[in-house]
DNA sequence: CCCGTACTACGATGCCTATCGTACGAGTCG
DNA sequence: CGACTCGTACGATAGGCATCGTAGTACGGG
């Protein structure tokens, strides 16, 4: 009933150091996966894949979630049959500093200036 | 002698409401792109598209410069035989306050920790 | 042990794109 | 005019990728 323990399956992450710019860019680049770190950064903690509601299968669900962990962009672990996804604010920080931020904030506006129909 | 006139041959540019975020990550997501992008940001001035050396065909480079134009990136005029490229830093800025700082700046510290080889 | 839930793996499909080569248009200079 | 430079247009090619559907694996609960 607690937090189930973490799986021992694996999923592949780049390390701090091989995350590349051009790979956050592309991976934010498509609508549904900013969607996805939008709602991440929003409420600062991890969530399930299944808690997005996204209007497309979960195949494709799943190839987002994975070039976000990829690229370098999402944490992601096994928490009994959860996957849940965090954002790698610390090491994005890190080696660029201000720039998550400044691209939330870039959404956000964009969000505002079109979805105010 | 002086500058050539500007010619009539026309360019289409998004007008600042129609340029997109994820349009201008997309196109910043490549790294030649990302390139001409970090020099013309470096002179802050207009430069030739003959003034780039890039390892790419013209054509090739021909491709790049239009992808940044109409994502909204650059804007570009035709001055004599020359077609002239300058960032549209003041619509982004307007758009999305920093964040084009913001990648100039994370592009500078991936080349200081890349390039030191 | 069986079932339901959560997510994955794999293959297919259609579109987008980075690249090239060649042939062409626009402009400048002699 | 003629030659040269700059850049474009068009077609081809190869690879990437967003999407789907189906079948399958991992985990937890009754």
């Amino acid at each position: 009933m607690t937090s189930p323990a973490v799986s021992s399956r694996d999923l592949p992450h780049p390390t701090r150091e091989e995350i590349r710019l051009e790979g956050v860019l592309h991976a934010l680049s498509d609508p549904m996966r900013m969607r996805i770190v939008r709602e991440l950064a929003a409420v600062d903690d991890e969530l399930s894949c299944s808690h997005f509601d996204l209007p497309v299968t979960k195949s494709t669900t799943t190839h987002h979630f994975r070039v976000l962990r990829e690229s370098g962009v999402l944490q992601q672990v096994y928490r009994g049959t959860a996957k849940m996804n965090g954002l790698r604010k610390d090491d994005l920080d890190g080696l660029f500093p201000g720039l998550l931020d400044c691209l939330l904030d870039a959404a956000d506006r964009q969000a505002a200036r079109l979805g105010s129909a």
